[in-house]
DNA sequence: GTCTATAAAAAGATAGAC
DNA sequence: GTCTATCTTTTTATAGAC
């Protein structure tokens, strides 16, 4: 199991679990069954048999059901901001940066963290109050990661429309794409796709 | 109450519930709860406190619970293929379709049917299989108006993308609309939203 | 058409043995 | 760290009176 060198080092970090230990093989089940049946109608004992232990033995690692589902958002977010950093940081010009996190944001959504990407974005509703706001916090670095490069851009009048808005239509764009892009069937590769992304918005 | 005569006539062919019904009033209360906290967190005793009765008389009107998310899905999908195709048909040129469709679809998710809507959107996967080709049949129908608008414009050289991708974009991005758009506190009116996003597209 | 009462099942969580 | 067994609560749905 070869790991992406960032995915290594937040993990030797201990800001996100590795996917090989019990907790991280838990996590990524969860995330995946979220995703298909969302968070309500996901069982602990189908969390548990996903993991292939019993119900009740799930929580000697979470104390409640939700402590689960917050996990996979901090731990998602976390993941995700250090990986659109790095893609942003590979471009020299705003474009390229702005293409950069619109690729590597597609490619989390449709690659293998895709069903926790779907989970931070529609199981928000229920996050218990006093777990948003850890969630929130770390949502806002990420946020602003994206708005640096969409302002720069738009300073240099690149931009169509006003940053903010822009990125609020990316994120509904983007990760609606989940429920509809599939890149095996069909020529539509993810490259394909950021340009179509890119196009749209006349860059 | 002042009604919107394409509302009236649709009450009249009995294609949508009057809101003023029983069943109407309690369509409306579901969509309000659904959207709020999930179809699954929502209990058929919420639903009845909404509209001042008990659990069990609801069974009175509805065979299940999930028909209940069935007929909100049904009657707010014939309700906005409606609305939109009447927006379409009062512009002439394709890019005023385009513009009118945007305008009409913002509405229609920020506005009064706006709970409805997103529940259309986001609750898709608590529809049983069963219920899920009758509601698929009818979006097939509303986004064919879509396409055969986008696909006009696409013909005049205007549109920078695919027609389907573009609708798969706008999709998300319109009915992300839901969770950050506030029409009251900040200065972008609906009109302006619009204009946002038209210019995006270099429209 | 709504009420009360309750059946029947499902779900989150705990306790103690191993 | 996982198992079995079970408690407690919640939830959908039903039955029959009014």
């Amino acid at each position: 199991m070869s790991q992406n060198p960032i995915l290594k080092s937040l993990i030797a970090e201990q800001l996100v679990s590795d996917p090989g230990s019990a907790r991280g093989r838990l996590l990524t089940e969860a995330a995946r069954l979220f995703r298909d049946k969302g968070y309500e109608r996901t069982t602990v004992r189908d969390l548990a048999a996903a993991v292939g232990i019993q119900s009740g033995s799930l929580f000697h690692h979470f104390r409640t059901k939700e402590e689960i589902l917050k996990a996979v958002m901090v731990e998602t977010i976390r993941l995700n901001t250090a990986l659109m950093q790095a893609a942003a940081d590979q471009a020299e010009s705003p474009r390229g940066k702005l293409k950069a996190l619109v690729r590597a944001e597609l490619e989390s959504i449709n690659g293998q963290t895709g069903e926790a990407m779907a989970v931070l974005v529609y199981e928000w509703r229920s996050l218990s109050e006093g777990s948003r706001a850890e969630v929130l916090e770390l949502r806002d670095i990420y946020e602003g990661l994206w708005l640096s490069v969409l302002e720069e851009l738009s300073g240099k009048g690149q931009l169509k429309a006003e940053p903010f808005i822009v990125r609020r239509m990316l994120t509904g764009a983007l990760s609606w794409t989940v429920t509809w892009y599939k890149p095996e069937r069909g020529g539509l590769t993810l490259d394909g796709l950021t340009e179509q992304v890119m196009a749209m918005m006349g860059l």
